[in-house]
RNA sequence: GGUGGGAUACCCAAGUGGCCAACGGGGGCAGACUGUAAAUCUGCUGGCUUUGCCUUCACAGGUUCGAAUCCUGUUCCCACCA
């Protein structure tokens, strides 16, 4: 199958500058493309997840990815899809986050096969010695501020004149564009991959190099990631959804994956799995046999962990969440295999002299952990049957919980509801 | 500037002298059911040394045995008039 026609099967067109010649032109010989990551943060999150690993289907389909790590672009802001005006990062932020982020993007591509290795570049390398002057002669003359103001990310914020666009937000596609001539003239790169809000930047870029280049390139975006429920994708109650294992543990990365509304399960399967069209059907055969199994959504979870954090570390997530959701008592459960589960949620370290003799108060405890905010909540929640020691309910709010509870010696497991758990450490 | 109305817990919103830690709804948390889902049902939703005590109804005073409720002043908001 054509890669073109894959990325369509998938869902993952979302515009094309010119469909057929594309189509046509990834079938002849081995194609060139890019996408840009700005280095907003000092990781990348799962919506970064998508685009990425459009560039890994194009080099599995033999085509030869560059991820561009924007320490240029990032520095100035993209005003697309924004409606308000960013503050700016410090040269020493965006430093040390191209340097974060440059191994997840390469993790996900493929760097040593032959000939279509993938590349990784810094759009500071090309942009750092430009002289404004230079690049107003070079670069700006090429542009009219009439059709940079049409720009759909430049004119809404026009519109609302409260906030306004700055000279260097409103930049900042001549920065992209400039990044795709560069790509093209070096690199022999023919095609900007990006997400749909991408769609103005790209077609600028494919200007410029018609006009400086005489060639033509193309433009392919992907669609904005929707949730059945409406809500924005790659957000949880905590926060955003990471790829770096420090900000977000591979354990909630998985449940983050499993936790997929039935109806959106296949869809991103399609999304972010290189499972092929065959594989995914049969997943959702299963799923619309079964739902309640969630086959698909522990296979999507596991295949998608495995994927950002390795085999390893996903057997671990998965160990981690049967323990947790697998209900059953601690008791029998061998020391290695509770440690699968310290470290995958919260911990608080515990002055090992308060569990001597008597001990501390349940319902402190608890609070202490900052699993229930206060202690007339925390009576509340046990009065309700909502707390648990070690997994198993508590009902006496007047208990004490001493250093004979502690599992090993070190850990006592806090649990309120179905899936809060805290594991308190003995020091 | 004039006149009238309002300010209540996370949000909306009742309450107009004691039965008020304050109706109801939303949201949130927990329980049941379930599939770590949705829907539904139930409980909780100021703090504590919890059959009781303490602090809350814009802010500061006052009346009263007793005030979110009455009076005075202050701040802020809204409506109509100019």
């Amino acid at each position: 199958m054509n890669i073109y026609d894959d990325l369509l099967w998938r869902g993952l067109v979302a515009d094309c500058t010119d469909l057929e010649a594309l189509r046509k032109r990834l079938g002849e010989t081995r194609v060139t493309l890019y996408c840009g990551f700005d280095p907003t943060s000092d990781s990348l999150h799962v919506g970064n997840l998508l685009p990425l690993m459009v560039l890994r289907r194009f080099q599995n389909a033999g085509h030869i990815p560059i991820a561009v790590a924007g320490g240029a672009t990032g520095s100035v802001g993209d005003p697309s899809g924004k409606s308000t005006e960013r503050s700016l990062l410090t040269a020493a932020q965006i430093e040390a986050n191209v340097a974060a982020v440059k191994p997840q993007l390469a993790r996900l591509l493929d760097f040593q096969i032959i000939p279509n290795t993938a590349r990784l570049l810094d759009n500071a390398e090309w942009t750092r010695n430009i002289s404004f002057i230079d690049f107003l002669r070079d670069i700006g003359k090429h542009f009219t501020v009439n059709q940079m103001i049409a720009k759909e990310s430049v004119r809404s914020r026009m519109e609302d004149r409260e906030t306004g666009i700055s000279f260097t937000e409103f930049s900042y596609m001549l920065l992209q564009a400039h990044d795709f001539f560069v790509l093209a003239r070096d690199h022999d790169c023919e095609l900007q991959v990006g997400g749909s809000d991408q769609w103005g930047n790209i077609t600028l870029g494919i200007d410029l190099v018609r006009k400086k280049l005489g060639r033509p390139s193309y433009g392919l975006t992907m669609p904005l990631i929707t949730k059945a429920d409406g809500t924005k994708f790659g957000k949880t109650e905590s926060g955003t959804v990471w790829l770096d294992h420090r900000k977000t543990s591979p354990y909630r990365f998985y449940q983050f994956w499993v936790n997929t509304a039935d109806a959106d399960v296949i869809r991103y399967m399609k999304y972010f799995t290189f499972m092929g069209q065959e594989e995914i059907e049969s997943w959702e055969a299963k799923h619309l046999a079964d739902p309640g199994q969630r086959a698909a959504h522990r296979e999507l979870a596991k295949t998608v962990t495995s994927l950002v954090h390795g085999t390893h570390a996903a057997e671990e997530a998965i160990r981690a969440s049967e323990i947790l959701f697998g209900g059953g008592l601690l008791d029998d459960l061998s020391e290695p295999t509770f440690n699968e589960v310290v470290g995958e949620v919260p911990t608080k370290p515990i002055d090992h002299l308060k569990l001597t003799g008597p001990g501390l108060p349940i319902l402190d405890l608890f609070v202490e952990a900052g699993l229930c905010p206060s202690k007339g909540q925390a009576r509340k929640d046990l009065e309700g049957g909502g707390l648990y020691l070690n997994n198993h309910r508590q009902t006496e709010s007047t208990r004490f919980v001493s250093s004979a509870d502690l599992l090993y010696g070190k850990h006592i497991l806090l649990r309120k509801g179905k899936r809060n758990y805290v594991v308190v450490t003995a020091r």
